[in-house]
DNA sequence: GCCAACGTTGGC
DNA sequence: GCCAACGTTGGC
């Protein structure tokens, strides 16, 4: 099992809404940077775990997890013109773009602020202290362990 | 295929 | 809102 770092700004998706959508399953969509697809469509995996990261907010956070139950498959926003995701390029024989849906897992009794990531001498490997800008991430099982005791 | 211009992400 | 760090586009 791979463990991954979802990004999300909470004002358009948050852990909230995960955990409010029936079932608490949700699909991860709009994701379009091929960085990000490339993982999202050639690694994601069912069973693998996800941290819930919250981006360009107050006080951007890991705040909680979720788990893949839906490997990626074609993102439909991508052939809908309506869609701000609409991809003029994408065709049904040929999608460029991918989702995944999550279930939620668990909502942290203490969000782990990335400060507290970034003061951590153990997680300086992390993408998301190295690399600022992507938004789908692989873990290390160590420091998805470190960020998920800390945060329960 | 290079690279300048432009767009986006996301912390602060 | 600013701006650094990227990513993407498109002319040549």
């Amino acid at each position: 099992m791979n463990h991954w770092l979802f990004k999300s700004e909470p004002d358009e998706y948050s852990i909230d809404d995960l955990a409010s959508e029936p079932g608490q399953t949700g699909h991860w969509d709009g994701i379009r940077n091929y960085q990000a697809r490339n993982f999202l469509r050639d690694k994601v995996a069912v069973g693998d775990g996800v941290l819930f990261y919250h981006s360009a907010c107050k006080v951007p956070a890991v705040v909680g997890t979720a788990e893949v139950v839906k490997a990626a498959y074609p993102d439909p926003a991508q052939f809908d013109p309506d869609s701000p995701y609409f991809d003029p390029k994408a065709s049904a024989g040929a999608p460029r773009w991918f989702c995944v849906d999550l279930h939620w897992r668990s909502t942290f009794a203490h969000p782990v602020p990335l400060a507290q990531i970034k003061a951590d001498p153990r997680l300086q490997e992390m993408v998301l202290v190295k690399q600022g800008r992507l938004s789908i991430q692989p873990v290390t099982a160590e420091e998805w362990q470190i960020i998920s005791e800390r945060g329960s």
